[in-house]
DNA sequence: CAATATCCTACCTTTTTAATAGTATTAATT
DNA sequence: AATTAATACTATTAAAAAGGTAGGATATTG
């Protein structure tokens, strides 16, 4: 249901989590801990960057951070920037047919975007938490 | 957002709607009407029949019948029989960065699979009464 | 200035979507 | 029973989108 772009942006949003304040981490750094191509990663960064997600700082001993904390970014932000799918409006023209079953899609993913906007990454972190402890019962 | 089958798949729906009580309609027929490929057509009424949301009539004379009125359709079953990428499995494994981004994607996704569940296709029905309001007022 | 990292452009491969063609099957009508 | 009108099935193809690669340009720190 989500691409690629989604998951992997989210695994990146993930690990800049983990920074200690000021600090910047590379996307080539980011690529062999998460086990992911780095140029491929690269553009996903270069698009959250855009979308003023993350900050950069270019040249040697640079890389990227997070611009806010998890808790104020939403998956709406996200998708919107990785997937560009959802902001593509669908027809309403053509003869009454067309333009009904347009409207009611438009409705519907207007819906469905008034759902991604109420989920925040905090929830993601959560999880994540979940995860990182459920490993350290088995140390 | 939404492929074509799905558009395509309830205007066809759209149409059987205006039949009445008893009476089936041509897949050829109801092509020609909204101008739609018609074995594209054939594809998606032989999967909305396998779903139990049309009922068929083979050899001469036949054609599609409502098997229930739209009130009683939800678009979740639509989505589902015609856009397969619902019901395809969020991988929730490997490193805690991908099962945490596994879970998290996957939740939301039920939560769209509830939001479609909530939607009748009475809703459409109601957009193309209006559609065929204003056009009588041009008369 | 050298080293390091992002940024940009173009390209390639695979998968999915959309559409087409031909034939087999079913059933009503004559 | 033959004819005809309809769905059902299988295979193929074309176009678009997703996923991934490569190389070099650009910026910035040390």
């Amino acid at each position: 249901m989500f691409p690629k772009k989604v998951h992997y942006g989210l695994r990146f949003l993930l690990t800049l989590s983990g920074l200690a304040e000021g600090s910047h981490l590379g996307v080539a750094e980011i690529a062999e801990r998460e086990r992911l191509s780095v140029k491929f990663l690269e553009a996903i960064a270069v698009a959250l960057r855009k979308g003023n997600i993350v900050n950069v700082r270019r040249g040697a001993g640079g890389g990227y951070s997070l611009a806010k904390p998890l808790k104020e970014i939403t998956l709406y932000e996200i998708v919107l920037l990785l997937d560009e799918k959802l902001d593509k409006t669908i027809a309403t023209e053509g003869s009454t047919t067309e333009k009904a079953v347009g409207r009611f899609l438009t409705s519907v993913r207007n819906d469905y975007g008034r759902l991604l906007r109420r989920v925040t990454l905090e929830k993601l972190r959560n999880y994540f938490a979940e995860e990182n402890e459920s490993i350290m019962y088995y140390i």
